[in-house]
DNA sequence: GCATCTTTGTACCGATCGGTACAGAGATGC
DNA sequence: GCATCTCTGTACCGATCGGTACAAAGATGC
């Protein structure tokens, strides 16, 4: 492990992005103290700074780059190359169902969005939902062909995924997220049929 | 000032809630320290454990109340009680663009109902929303007359308020709001219609 | 003017915050 | 086996956290 660089610190850096994330999901970022941090990943301070030597701030920009990159793969990428259109959007609500289960979990990138911490981290929280609304956009115009509707429609849709989110959990009923995406589906199988 | 009870504690507090609110909606309730409650107040810590013995829990509970209280009026009772339900959901709407400063503010129940104060407050975000739902569903129905329709389209539609918060937020871009809710209320006029 | 009660600024409490320092454990190369 | 480098647990730092204590200031009643 000499010649090169950084190999071990980025395999154990990937390995805990999932336990980070869980915990700025759940108690946002002002709310995530390292004593949390600490025992969701198993790691203490020495460690954690090891991995992230710009501390919170760090582990926070990863995990909302490890998010991006997953969004970008699983989603955005399908809807802007995929050669069906409608495939790719149905796939999207897959997706989404999934990696919010049905509901209950929160959108990180939506939290950090309405706190303070938005400044901290505004260009990746838009560009997240930019990428998001013209991905989309673009598959609802290849699918349905109606000019410059697209990007309303795809506004609406992803607003409504983000609200269900609030919503579900607000009402403690899951079940509401689910039924959103089904209305959504519907309503742009009719929008492009 | 001897023989009424908490007169003058009664009115301090109410003056105190909407720099309260701002505070909360702003940080989030981890976020909001007692430095920042203070300065934004003008209150120190002696006053404010004057009128609010119960600490930040307390002032956060009674902003919700607060807020509460102005929806129930301004919005929840129109929507039952309003001769013409066209009217009062056009009044919905238009209270809701100048409530949230047209997307430029955020709904403090939604980012209560994301973080992990919800568990400390989920009765009064449960209530709130409940509330908007139901009473919106009754308006819609007393419009449209199609049955059990109504509290679906009622979930969208709370639902998409704050999914257009959260994304107006994101993108920085205000117009969303007001774009959203422009369809929102074209939307329904067709269902209606 | 005096006594009473309310209101407020300040000093302080222990706990926890994010972050640093560093010694020693553990792995690796030769 | 020994030197080198990576990793990690622990102790500690000053700052700030939410909250308390309390004395002085301000208002009020008579």
């Amino acid at each position: 492990m000499r010649i090169n660089e950084v190999p071990a610190a980025v395999t154990g850096r990937a390995e805990t992005l999932p336990a980070l994330a869980e915990v700025f999901r759940e108690h946002g970022y002002a709310g995530a103290s390292l004593a949390l941090i600490s025992t969701a990943t198993g790691l203490g301070k020495g460690s954690l700074y090891h991995l992230f030597p710009g501390g919170k701030a760090e582990m926070a920009a990863c995990v909302l780059e490890d998010i991006d990159t997953w969004f970008e793969t699983n989603l955005y990428r399908p809807l802007r190359e995929q050669d069906s259109p409608e495939t790719a959007i149905s796939d999207m609500f897959d997706a989404v169902e999934s990696y919010f289960r049905s509901g209950r979990r929160v959108c990180l990138v939506g939290v950090l969005a309405l706190g303070t911490s938005r400044d901290l981290f505004a260009e990746a929280v838009r560009g997240y939902f930019a990428r998001w609304v013209s991905a989309l956009a673009y598959a609802l115009r290849r699918v349905g062909g109606d000019g410059p509707e697209g990007t309303a429609l795809a506004e609406e849709t992803v607003a409504q995924i983000q609200g269900a989110i609030v919503l579900a959990r607000a009402l403690d009923e899951p079940a509401l997220f689910t039924r959103a995406l089904a209305a959504l589906r519907s309503r742009i199988a009719t929008a492009a049929g």
